[in-house]
DNA sequence: TCCTTATGTGACCGGGTGGTCATGTTAAGA
DNA sequence: TCTTAACATGACCACCCGGTCACATAAGGA
């Protein structure tokens, strides 16, 4: 359920209109609680004129999906570009800081994501997560193969185990950044520039050698 | 905004039968879209009446997480009793079996507590979520402080981020046992009983001594 | 028995929603 | 200039919601 071809007729200028009131309004309500009355409201134009461009609310809500997988494609390109054959860590507090500068950059996209992730009411949920997730597991999961081969990390555990665990601490760190509600007490968003990048780094020293007391150098 | 007192008149099987209605639509719809029809309709009474139990929509939300708030508290009592001075990661797996056990055992409630985890728009959620914050940061904080001293996790980590990094992949474990859209086709929900518990066993494995190479033993 | 109080009832209200469509407006081709 | 097709408009529709209230019913004390 593509735009209506209508929609490519606009302007570009009133297209990016139309799709940030959208990204907005989806980003502050989630698919259900946002209103298209509200959104045309803030455009000025009338509701007749949307559903000239867009066949219903799911249509408008699949194309800044759409807007957003955009996003994270271009993202992950130009972070496969730099260096593929550096340290693993490394590459994964790369990964880690990409995403907080596409916090920074696309906040209220990022906050959309979120929504389809935790509400379970948003049209083709599962298809949309699906695609997101692809990218996600063709990028970690070869990142942990090829470093179990390299012996650069523990080869004891599945790569879906791998993968699982280190995006449950990058997920919830972003989470945390994105919303102070999900760090329980600990302020990530409110943190200087600095404080930041050592949460980072422990955070990654953390995933590569656990809470545990540090062992004699291996 | 506590039940009215006619609320309490009623025999408690009559309040049972309210409640569990309540749960259902709450887990099911989360606080927004659950609907009072709904729920008076599988009740087979008035909405009047449960108007004359609840003061609005927000009350019967209200009493529900109060329960919600027992059972956890009843949880964490019974886990405190339960060897205090064991060893850290052993306490760390002992409350993910528990978070685990309470899933199986009030799936509901647990979906309920995640609604208000991730939806805004809920009624008093900080309050709520603070409260529910506060027993788990009393609990993992002491266990930390008191590991830190004796020496069995790193010392270099302030408690809170390593508070912060234990909830991550707890959470997240539980998350996706709880709801399979939650971990990246690992299919945790799925799992038999004894990979699942090996997974619990894996996971705190990597929390202790991280997805590096293994070092030599300390 | 009768009166009073407490409880149950559901039609009804105002308000917001996604979606429609007859009508008005604009623009282009002949 | 006239015709025709494409686009813009907003009043309107059916639907569902949380919440109200005048009224019916039941219960308890005298």
């Amino acid at each position: 359920m593509p735009p209506k071809g209508t929609f490519f007729n606009l302007p570009r200028a009133k297209q990016d209109r139309i799709l940030a009131a959208a990204v907005r309004e989806f980003a502050e309500n989630g698919y259900r609680r946002a209103s298209l009355n509200t959104i045309v409201q803030r455009l000025g134009i009338a509701k007749g004129s949307l559903y000239q461009y867009f066949a219903n609310k799911e249509g408008l809500f699949l194309h800044v999906f759409d807007r957003f997988t955009d996003l994270v494609k271009e993202m992950l390109a130009s972070q496969v570009k730099n260096g593929p054959e550096a340290d693993f860590f490394r590459q994964i507090q790369e990964a880690l800081l990409a995403g907080l500068r596409f916090i920074d950059n696309q906040p209220d996209f990022y906050r959309i994501y979120l929504r389809v992730l935790f509400e379970e009411d948003v049209p083709r949920r599962r298809e949309l997560l699906g695609k997101v997730r692809l990218f996600s597991m063709e990028y970690f999961g070869g990142l942990c193969a090829r470093a179990q081969i390299n012996g650069i990390i523990r080869p004891d555990l599945p790569c879906p185990m791998v993968v699982f665990l280190m995006e449950s601490v990058l997920d919830r760190f972003l989470q945390a950044y994105a919303s102070p509600d999900h760090d329980n007490g600990l302020g990530l968003a409110a943190l200087s520039a600095i404080d930041r990048d050592q949460a980072v780094t422990q955070t990654i020293d953390v995933l590569k050698n656990g809470l545990g007391r540090v062992k004699a150098e291996g």
